[in-house]
RNA sequence: GCUCCCUUCGUCUAGAGGCCCAGGACACGGCCCUCUCAAGGCUGGAACACGAGUUCGAAUCUCGUAGGGAGCGCCA
């Protein structure tokens, strides 16, 4: 029934560190992708020079393939329709302007940005909406060459179709309709030759067979404009859908001040790609399925039916239960990996694949093994006071009798049952004279991963 | 100010007129398992923003109120 193929798409602005509230909708528009049998297009808005770094750029497509959401075409994998970035689509972009200019569906603008602040705050003051005057709207040629003439730079603005009511169907929030008469002339060339984003966002979705674009609700608003750039330039609009905005625990917007990190960030503190994809993908979105999914399976649930209407609340502690899911699964290999940036680099392999099977069931993010370090590989023990009781309760006889043999840990049951001592008894002190703790992981593993060296000096510091 | 969007347990959500005195997950409490913690199993408390209407019947439909958010940029 519908024989053009299924075309989504990601189009960050590399003008900082990757967020959650992107990553959601490059998720999203992924799955959306896999879902429906289409592709992925991924493109880069760079329209913005002053705020646009190549490290911005570079960390953008780090951090997405680091997360194992690679891009069907887009930078770094061409497809036919590239290039990927704005900033090397301006030839893509004149002859499309220009025919609009042409047509007078789109006027130069002469207005300085100090007489357009000034406008702006005069129509709020008398209670109007701060929409663009129209000054330039009418000039006619003559009046237009003299001010080229005089040296004046004009932006390009479009011009609002009078009489016009906008209607589209959004993918998750059903049917809209909008006046056009309560939008304002827009700009959609800078005055520097740069495209604006209303008229390179939906003209490149276009140029580029997109078919469906999952993005933020703050577009919602935004839409009709797109469609009336479309319309004029006789171009086939994708459909959109918006997705509510991901907030902080707080309710506010997604910021350092509520818990917000960069993608960068988790990964430094040792998150893993598919806690925060798994999270994401329940966040305005619903999925029966409680298990740690891989994007496969996400794709296989992911449905535009199933999208929330609602903003959602960003949660570490959720997050955190992604995590544990995630690192529970992990093979010893792979948790080996996943460790290394956190573990000592100078301890032989045997003893490396020993302390990370014996704490990896207690560690969430990476970052918490760097606490039981020194217990496992020496060093200073900070005793909890509850240990250091537990330790002289048990006495020198004690650490005496055992001390001989736990270097072996498949011995340990013997032992206790020698020292006629019950569970408790005999490991609380045994664990807190080696750990300085009175909780942590299993003391087998433990032990096992321990210097026997280690292990002998601890006990014998307390053995009298 | 104007326009638009939204509103189910603390949080993420199920729910598209009777299946719901509202189900699941996270978090929290209890119990079990267990050398402790974690994990796991069982279990408990916890929500339809408010008010009118429509209907035999409303979390679900309509209107209004309140609250929250977004847009109205030569940012994207």
């Amino acid at each position: 029934m519908n024989a053009v193929p299924v075309v989504t798409r990601f189009a960050p602005s590399p003008t900082g560190e990757l967020h959650l509230g992107n990553v959601r909708t490059a998720l999203f528009n992924l799955l959306l992708a896999r879902r429906l049998g289409g592709r992925y297009v991924l493109r880069i808005e760079d329209t913005d020079l002053a705020r646009t770094t190549e490290a911005h750029v570079a960390g953008l497509l780090g951090d997405l393939r680091w997360l194992g959401l690679a891009w069907d075409e887009g930078p770094e994998a061409a497809g036919a329709h590239g290039p990927y970035r704005q900033s090397q689509r301006g030839d893509v972009y004149a002859p499309l302007l220009r025919r609009l200019e042409e047509q007078d569906l789109a006027y130069p603008c002469f207005c300085t940005s100090a007489e357009l602040e000034l406008s702006r705050r005069a129509q709020l003051a008398a209670g109007r909406p701060p929409r663009y005057a129209g000054t330039c709207a009418q000039l006619d040629a003559t009046a237009r060459a003299a001010r080229v003439a005089a040296g004046a730079r004009a932006a390009l603005r479009f011009r609002i179709p009078a009489g016009r009511t906008l209607q589209f169907d959004d993918l998750v929030h059903g049917p809209q309709q909008v006046d056009a008469a309560l939008i304002g002339d827009f700009v959609i060339r800078r005055e520097d030759g740069t495209p604006a984003f209303f008229f390179a966002n939906a003209v490149d979705d276009s140029l580029m067979q997109v078919t469906h674009v999952l993005r933020g609700e703050d577009h919602l608003a935004n839409t009709p404009r797109q469609l009336l750039v479309l319309e004029a330039l006789g171009l086939r609009a994708p459909r959109y859908g918006h997705l509510p905005l991901l907030t902080g625990t707080d309710g506010t917007p997604l910021s350092k001040r509520n818990g917000a990190q960069s993608v960068r960030e988790l990964r430094e503190a040792g998150f893993g790609a598919p806690a925060i994809c798994n999270l994401l993908f329940r966040l305005g979105h619903s999925c029966a399925d409680n298990r740690s999914l891989a994007i496969e399976a996400m794709a296989a649930r992911f449905d535009p039916a199933h999208l929330q209407r609602a903003s959602a609340h960003f949660d570490p502690v959720q997050l955190r239960h992604w995590q544990g899911l995630w690192v529970r699964s992990l093979s010893p290999e792979a948790a080996q990996d996943w460790l290394a940036p956190f573990l000592p680099t100078d301890v032989p392999p045997a003893q490396r694949a020993a302390a990370v099977a014996a704490l990896l069931p207690n560690i969430v993010a990476a970052g918490e093994v760097s606490e039981w370090l020194p217990v496992v590989f020496g060093g200073e023990l900070r005793f909890e006071p509850e240990a250091r009781a537990a330790v002289e309760r048990a006495g020198a006889g004690f650490f005496r009798a055992v001390a001989a043999a736990v270097t072996d840990p498949a011995e340990l049951p013997a032992l206790r049952a020698a020292s006629e001592r019950k569970g408790a008894e005999f490991f609380a002190p045994l664990r807190a004279a080696l750990t300085g703790r009175m909780h942590g992981p299993e003391l087998a593993p433990l032990l096992k991963a321990m210097p026997p060296a280690l292990v002998r000096a601890r006990l014998a510091a307390w053995a009298g």
